[in-house]
DNA sequence: TGTATATTTGCATTATGGTGCAAGTACGCA
DNA sequence: TGCGTACTTGCACCATAATGCAAATATACA
């Protein structure tokens, strides 16, 4: 199996590779407003969520809409305040996943010139 | 506990939200590359795993070697030739680790006004 | 109904990052 | 020593995205 060939077939890795996901939590800001969330292990509203990240509070909000576009959070409106929660679930269940995924790849031995005999002929 | 008391307490979820490594992995070329390498189990050079990829040979190799600073894959030079591998033990460690992390902070109820007291006086 | 609060949106600015081309470096081989 | 191969680096360009401010929206409350 060649690299090129490799990459053609299907496999669960291919999915959960999300680079959506991943750049949601790839931001500094946003890092530290999901840590704060995870942390606080309830429901906050947007100005709470913003004492911990010295933004502006639209930037908070917009970072928030954007987690839970990815799926990390979810929000709950009620009057004028919005909550946010972590996904707990669904993010512990997608980083096992990708874990799980990548030890399926994984071979007995990681060396250069395996016996797979893909990349070529080496 | 407020949102902001829960951000300057100090726990391994802080740690493991590095957003170097998320942000290694939010790049539609740099996730093929990875998932490409991943699938195809063995050592290859950058210019095999190039092939899985519509891009000039030398945004291969920067995302590779993106990849390497970011520890998700390890490099090793014989000759004139690179050759990359999956750390897949580092990986699937780091994956479970961040999902341990998480769940060690999910709260027993998710909902608003939880009994922990946190986020205000709500 | 008017005012205050919570959040979102529009906009301009700035920063970051991905890309290809061309040139450079490193190494093997004749 | 000279040439070809494998890869990296410099550079310019373009796209995306983060940010703050101001204005808008939505809702509670007097």
């Amino acid at each position: 199996m060649t690299p090129a060939q490799a990459s053609a077939c299907c496999r669960p890795i291919d999915d959960l590779l999300d680079p959506e996901l991943f750049k949601a939590l790839s931001d500094p800001t946003r890092s530290r407003l999901l840590g704060c969330l995870v942390k606080c292990g309830c429901a906050c509203t947007v100005s709470d969520v913003g004492e911990c990240c010295a933004v502006d509070l639209s930037v908070v909000s917009r970072h928030l809409s954007l987690l839970e576009r990815a799926g990390v959070v979810q929000s709950s409106k009620t009057g004028r305040t919005v909550h946010y929660v972590v996904d707990y679930a669904h993010l512990c269940r997608t980083m096992r996943a990708i874990a799980d995924a990548i030890e399926q790849c994984c071979p007995a031995e990681q060396l250069p010139g395996c016996a797979r005999g893909c990349c070529g002929a080496r």
